[in-house]
RNA sequence: GCCCCCAUCGACUAGCGGUCCAGGUCGCGGCCCUUUCAAGGCCGUAGCACGGGUUCGAAUCCCGUUGGGGGCACCA
C-alpha cells in the first residue's frame, strides 16, 4: 500500500513553526517513499476567521515549498458521516447517549498499545482513558472521533504528529478498531521547546512562519534548520538542500526527546545560505523582500548595493539596517566624527575631481590622504565612514562611495566637517 | 493526584556492547586576515544526570532515583 501522510491543523491563526516542523516530516516521508502528502483542515465551524486562516496556512506552505497532494479537504464536509457512525456505533451497543451526546465505551480492562515508529512499544492502561464524546450534545463531533475517522475515510497509512498527542492515541486506535477499519501506523515526533525548554511563544523570538519571513529567513534554510530539530542522516552532514533533505530523510531515525529551537543556530545557517545564493539571486530575494515589507526602494540601486552586504547580513531583514544610508540621509553621530576633520577635508579634496570615481581609484586616493596625514588606514577612515554612512559600522567604505556618488558622497563629507569644526 | 513520554558538551546531534580517555555543527574564547562589521582560516572550551545490576567488557541492555516535558474537556 502506497504510504499517505497528512497534516491536519486547525484554522485558529497563524501557522506555528512548531506545526511546520511536524508537517515537514510528514512531507519529508511522503517525498521520500513517493507517497502523498495531503492536507486537511480541522475545522468545526465555519465563521470567517477560518477562510481567512486557510489562505495563510496554504499561503504559508507554499512558501516553504511544502506541496500537497489531492484536495484540500475540511473536517466540516463530513460531520454527516460521523453522527451515521455514531449511530452505528450505538445500535451496535458500543456506544451510548449521555445528556444528548454519545459516548464511546472503552475498553475497561488489559490495555491499549501501539508500535510507535519513533518511540517503540506504547502500552496505555485501558483502565486510564474514560468513555469518550464521539458526538455532542449539539450535534458535532469531537476531534478524538472526527480525527480518527477521517484518517480511516482518507485512507491514511501513517499518522506522524506531535507527542502531545500520544494520550489521544488509545482512544483512537479503539475507535477505529469499533469501526472495523484498519489501524494506521503511528510516529509521535518530539516537541520543540523555546530556548528556555519552555513552550516555544513570541517572548521567545519570532513563532509563525510569517514572522519568520518578515525577519528575512530563507524558506530553504528555514526548512534545513527544522529538518535538524529531531533528526539528522548521520553525525556529520549538517547543511542539505531539499531534494537531499528528501532523499536522506528515515522515519525511523527521528529522535524521540524533545528540542529546543536556537535562533542562533538559524541566523548562522540562514547566513550560509544567503551566501551560497548567486549575487543576481540574492539580489533578487533583497528586492522582493524589499518590496514585501512596504520599502520602496530603487531596485536598480538595490541589486548594485547587494554584493556589498552579502557577506555581511545573515537576515535579508538587516539590508535596510546596512545599506539604508544609500537611499535616505544620514545623521552622523558628533562624537563619531571626533578629531576628524583633518581627514575629512582631506578625502574632500581627494574626491572632488577624481577620475574614475570607482572604488579603486577612491581607495587608492584615500590611502594616499591617509598616508599624508601621517595616519593608520584604521583610524583615518573611520570619520569617513561615519560621514559618509552615518555609522561606524558599515559596507567596504570604497565600494559604498562610489555607489553613492560623486554629489551626495561630497555634501556628506562637508556636512561632518561643518559638525566637527 | 493519575497516565504517558524523554534524558550524550550551554544548544542541535552522531553513537544502536569492545574501533569512544565520546565525533560533527551552532554558540562561546583565542589567534590570523583586515578600512569598520562580517565572512573565511586555524586553535581551543565543554558532555555520556545519579545509583544499582547484566556482561570478560556499557554512553550503548535492565531496574530504580532524580530532573524535564506532555496528557487527563461535550478544545483541537
Amino acid at each position: 500500500m502506497p504510504v499517505r501522510v497528512r497534516m491536519a491543523p486547525s484554522p485558529t491563526g497563524l501557522l506555528h513553526i512548531g506545526n511546520v516542523r511536524t508537517a515537514l516530516f510528514n512531507w519529508l516521508y511522503a517525498r521520500h517513499e513517493g507517497g502523498e502528502f495531503r492536507l486537511r483542515i480541522e475545522n468545526t465551524d465555519t465563521s470567517r476567521e477560518v477562510a481567512e486562516a486557510v489562505d495563510q496556512i496554504k499561503e504559508s506552505l507554499s512558501w516553504l515549498g511544502l506541496d500537497w497532494d489531492g484536495p484540500l479537504t475540511f473536517q466540516l464536509d463530513r460531520m454527516d458521516d460521523c453522527r451515521q457512525v455514531a449511530d452505528g456505533l450505538v445500535a451496535d451497543g458500543k456506544a451510548y447517549e449521555d445528556e444528548g451526546a454519545i459516548r464511546f465505551r472503552m475498553p475497561d480492562e488489559g490495555s491499549t498499545g501501539w508500535d510507535d515508529v519513533v518511540r517503540g512499544r506504547v502500552e496505555i492502561p485501558n483502565e486510564t482513558i474514560e468513555d469518550l464524546v464521539l458526538i455532542r450534545s449539539d450535534g458535532r463531533p469531537t476531534y478524538n472521533f472526527a480525527s480518527p475517522m477521517e484518517d480511516v475515510w482518507d485512507g491514511i497509512t501513517h499518522v506522524i504528529r506531535g507527542e502531545d498527542h500520544i494520550s489521544n492515541t488509545p482512544k483512537q486506535i479503539n475507535i477505529i478498531r469499533a469501526v472495523g477499519a484498519e489501524v494506521p501506523v503511528y510516529a509521535h515526533v518530539p516537541n520543540v521547546s523555546g530556548p528556555d525548554g519552555k513552550k516555544l511563544s513570541k517572548r521567545h523570538g519570532a513563532v509563525t512562519v510569517d514572522e519568520f519571513r518578515k525577519d528575512g529567513y530563507l524558506p530553504e534554510a528555514l526548512l534545513n534548520f527544522l529538518a535538524l530539530l529531531g533528526w539528522a542522516p548521520d553525525g556529520e552532514t549538517t547543511i542539505m538542500s531539499r531534494d537531499e533533505l528528501v532523499e536522506r530523510f528515515l522515519l525511523e531515525r527521528v529522535s524521540p526527546s524533545p528540542a529546543q529551537f536556537d535562533y542562533a543556530k538559524l541566523d548562522w545557517m540562514n547566513g550560509i545560505y544567503l551566501r551560497e545564493l548567486s549575487s543576481q539571486e540574492f539580489a533578487h530575494r533583497l528586492v522582493m523582500w524589499l518590496g514585501e515589507n512596504g520599502y520602496e526602494w530603487d531596485a536598480q540601486r538595490v541589486s548594485r548595493a547587494a554584493p556589498l552586504v552579502q557577506e555581511k547580513i545573515a537576515r535579508l531583514a538587516e539590508f535596510p539596517g546596512f545599506a539604508g544610508f544609500l537611499f535616505g540621509e544620514v545623521e552622523p553621530d558628533p562624537a563619531e566624527l571626533d578629531g576628524g576633520a583633518p581627514m575629512l577635508a582631506a578625502t574632500e579634496e581627494a574626491l572632488v575631481s577624481l577620475e574614475p570615481f570607482e572604488a579603486e581609484s577612491i581607495e587608492t586616493a584615500l590611502r594616499a590622504a591617509a598616508d599624508g596625514l601621517g595616519l593608520k588606514p584604521r583610524q583615518a577612515f573611520q570619520p569617513v565612514r561615519v560621514a559618509v554612512t552615518g555609522s561606524k559600522v558599515s559596507p567596504g567604505l570604497f565600494e559604498s562611495i562610489e555607489l553613492l556618488g560623486r554629489e551626495t558622497t561630497l555634501s556628506r563629507l562637508r556636512a561632518a566637517a561643518a559638525v566637527v569644526a
